[in-house]
DNA sequence: TGCTTTTTCACAATCGTTTGTGTAAATTAT
DNA sequence: ATAATTTACACAAACGATTGTGAAAAAGCA
């Protein structure tokens, strides 16, 4: 007679979604209490606490954040788009998302834009409908404006960018110091005593690879070296475009003594064409990457490249994305987090008499644990 | 005055969201007939149709997911829980699992449980919460028994598993045919020579470790070959482990002439362990390993191995979960998706006398496609 | 024209929480 | 002992959408 869903049968179905009005109705108190009591009001006595708590364990209750959300107008969701979930790169930031979210109560929603500026569009509004009290997103390489994040301020949501950005944009963002990451790279193969260095560039309209190429250009300059077009290649950072970037090079009457690749798949493919010509790395030409892949360390020699730190990405986004919460009243709230990258250096950069490879910063780094995956 | 909130200043702050209200309010129409114009019912006039959808648009009116998942009881949201994100596995998993929810209109919450059981509880309780339609999750290392999930049960809320599972226990899930990958590759290998085949294995409380070995176990006895004890060795699947294993199998006294490893980093500690004790790869000792990572296709030799299929994985689980859905009725859902895996054969088991790597099935396959990634 | 059927729409309850306001009882102060 | 506080709780209106029921207007039929 109290239950309020009767089925003809007795039999334990899908059963009951126990609520606070159940709750009210068996310990004799307003749904006012229960839910004060829940949330550990100071309105609500001790001893009511108590009971309403143990009760809750005993039927087994479960809030409904929906209905909360609902009312209160903010829910406790994230919204997360990314081009790929694939790949170490954005697989570890958002791990760090979700890893700082989940300890803050955050839920996150992870979408995909498959680089497609149409399916961003549409991502935004998935998550605006799903009323996320906040959105991460790293910018698909079709973007070319900001029109569809209008509507996200509009609706006062917090908007967060990660790694990748438009250029000349007031955004908040939390990005890799990528000028510094080519710089040290690049720097690195001077000291090993290279002067002619190479560089595969990516889609310049992107701020990582414009940025990649402004370190190469800096750290050039800082050895007083004229940089040279014919050195300079574009590449879609493919395995395929590094070898084919990598055999036009070897035309040049005169080749370069080392490469630098804004990508490590590219500089894998270098890697790959050098060795199937009989040309020696790093002895005849030197190579670095970008990314720290896991394939760096399984190539031979093994790779030299700039971290991106991920993790520390994803972290720091989400905190950026309270912060922006926390101070909701601040006037122009345009923040940017800069990461610092680490040059991790290996064998296919160093030219130092001793072959044995040595890293840069602390010790092996992640690898290692990433690798312990059972699949 | 006909403002709801009405802000002191008149900026164009945190603007509107703009409910169903007031579209029927500029309308003149019942909220009723917006809802069901949005929703195309067949009540309502063509006319009256287009003008409510061209409000819509003009008003720029976003539904409230929310509000309509809660009067429904039954959000379109998917909850997915992995042990982690990182990783090729889960991530491509994750990636096939959202490409198909999104196309059917569902967002999807991830979780990680970070292999803790406690962790994965935490989990289905803030998915229960978050009133998801339906949840699919892959078993932590450390999940031993079913009682958690008991609750999701009782919810009435579709459960799905996929990969990892407890064995016994009846339940919907969508797997990988780990046994018959175990057997291919392990008869593979056979066919190319090999007679002592020792076998790494993990963790044998889980089905997809148990199974691997299995099918090394029932290749062995096609050929008639009693499996050797010594050659059997318990690993934790990372690099470091697959060394070790590999130097242990090297002091008997008659050393195996292949080793297949439950997974693809092992395997690849093994081949590192080989080349720098000068023992040759196939020639001396052949190699195959499980999962298909991109490292086996820069290892050199390139590493033989087992491919997963993981976004047919996704794509298969999301699937599954919309069969139970709409056969809510169906009296024991209880159903099972096996995959069949592809054995991926390259040069470390090819003893053949061209040292030519062919690739078993279709080409190249998946990689390509996911290098060209811009990070 | 009178009656039935169809089309088109409004009323109002409901989903499960939260929260401003009101009000007894219990405590303290005077 | 009476007034001023504090404590502990209930009422009821939201939040934004969905939906069964019912009723008026339009259309079809004789």
């Amino acid at each position: 007679m109290a239950s309020r869903r009767s089925d003809t049968t007795k039999q334990p179905e899908a059963s009951s979604p126990v609520s606070m009005a159940d709750l009210a109705r068996e310990l004799g108190v307003s749904m006012t209490t229960i839910s004060r009591a829940l949330s550990d009001h100071h309105s609500i006595g001790p001893a009511t606490k108590q009971a309403v708590l143990k009760l809750a364990k005993k039927l087994n209750y479960q809030p409904n954040h929906l209905a909360a959300a609902l009312r209160k107008g903010k829910s406790k969701l994230l919204g997360v788009i990314v081009p790929y979930i694939e790949g170490r790169f954005f697989a570890s930031v958002v791990h760090g998302i979700e890893t700082a979210a989940s300890k803050a109560g955050f839920s996150v929603i992870i979408c995909q834009s498959s680089e497609d500026v149409a399916q961003e569009r549409k991502n935004l509004e998935t998550l605006l409908s799903a009323q996320v009290a906040g959105i991460l997103v790293s910018l698909s390489l079709t973007t070319l404006d900001f029109k569809h994040f209008e509507k996200v301020r509009k609706h006062g949501v917090p908007l967060v960018f990660f790694d990748r950005i438009l250029e000349g944009d007031n955004v908040n963002a939390v990005l890799l110091n990528d000028r510094e990451g080519g710089y040290q790279a690049t720097r690195h193969l001077l000291e090993q005593g290279c002067r002619r260095i190479a560089h595969f560039v990516g889609m310049q309209h992107l701020n990582i690879y414009k940025n990649r190429r402004q370190g190469y250009l800096d750290a050039l300059q800082s050895y007083g070296i004229a940089p040279e077009e014919g050195l300079i290649k574009s590449c879609d950072m493919t395995v395929e475009g590094g070898a084919a970037c990598m055999a036009e090079l070897l035309t040049l009457p005169q080749p370069p003594d080392a490469v630098f690749a804004a990508g490590d798949s590219a500089i894998l493919g270098a890697l790959q064409l050098l060795k199937s010509r009989g040309i020696r790395v790093p002895q005849d030409i030197a190579l670095a990457g970008f990314s720290n892949e896991a394939l760096t360390q399984v190539a031979e020699p093994m790779l030299t490249s700039v971290d991106q730190r991920c993790e520390e990405m994803g972290q720091a986004a989400f905190r950026l994305f309270t912060d922006l919460v926390d101070a909701k009243n601040a006037p122009f709230s345009q923040r940017q987090v800069v990461l610092q990258p680490q040059l991790f250096i290996r064998a296919s950069s160093l030219r130092s008499g001793a072959s044995e490879p040595a890293e840069a910063g602390d010790a092996a780094g992640a690898l290692p644990r990433r690798q312990a995956r059972h699949t």
